[in-house]
DNA sequence: ATACTACTTGGAGTCAGCTCCAAGTCAAGT
DNA sequence: ACTTGACTTGGAGCTGACTCCAAGTAGTAT
């Protein structure tokens, strides 16, 4: 797989790609006698991971210090495990986060709609509030 | 309400709150004859809104011209319904990304799990697929 | 052989979103 | 009156994550 095909398949540019490449967020990639890059199946893994995690938010640098460990060997299985645990705590609270946002504007959407059908604002002062009776 | 209280209550700093102000994330804050910031009830609205949508990924620019558009008036309430429809599909999309790489990070842990587990590694190659028979 | 195109490199530049700073002001305490 | 400390401003600086660029090379087409 040469490395527009893999731009083409994830949906990233040659230059993030060898970007991820040059700073270790997967690992290298063989090349051609000429020089030019060629995906295996194993890089193509590392590229689909890669884009998904970034997808979530989760940092280069974590997944750099996964593909360092990665290369160390076993003995560092353990290390991998809790970096990903780490990177799930992450995701986690970001999804919460994401769903709160979501239901706030299904409810401020919600209002705009009954308000442009009946052509009646019903709040007068800031429409702004979740109506948390908290 | 003083900056320092809205800040603690919120979990942003000064900075950030005086900088969203600035550029018009939230309106302009009422303030004492000293010049000092004293946020209303509304403003503290704006406030939380504005935290709330910047932790889905909603990007400073959608937010700026929501309250822009709010301060207009009435004619643009069609306006800022779209707008924050164009919000939903933003997060919404975002939310099924991260909900993607959790699937994917619970997979990986488990995997993690069973070969500490045992001690047997059971993968040999490259550990970075999810086994989805495509 | 020459032109063309697609790739290569290292490094510089860009962008969003803060974050920090210097210099100044104001209210309260001594 | 003076110090202290929390605030104010405008603007510069920083960070993460790309994104672009110039100069060079390799393989293919004429």
């Amino acid at each position: 797989m040469t490395i527009k095909e893999i731009c083409a398949k994830y949906g990233i540019t040659a230059d993030t790609l060898r970007y991820y490449e040059r700073v270790g967020v997967i690992p290298a990639v063989r090349r051609t006698k000429g020089g030019i890059r060629s995906y295996s199946a194993e890089d193509e893994k590392w590229v689909e991971n890669a884009v998904c995690m970034r997808n979530a938010g989760v940092p280069i640098e974590m997944l750099i210090e996964y593909v360092k460990l990665f290369q160390e060997g076993d003995e560092t299985l353990e290390a991998r495990r809790n970096l990903l645990m780490e990177a799930r705590v992450t995701v986690q609270e970001n999804l919460d986060k994401y769903q709160a946002t979501m239901d706030r504007l299904n409810y401020k959407i919600s209002r705009y709609d009954v308000a442009l059908k009946t052509g009646v604002l019903s709040w007068d002062d800031c429409e702004d509030d979740l109506k948390k009776d908290k």
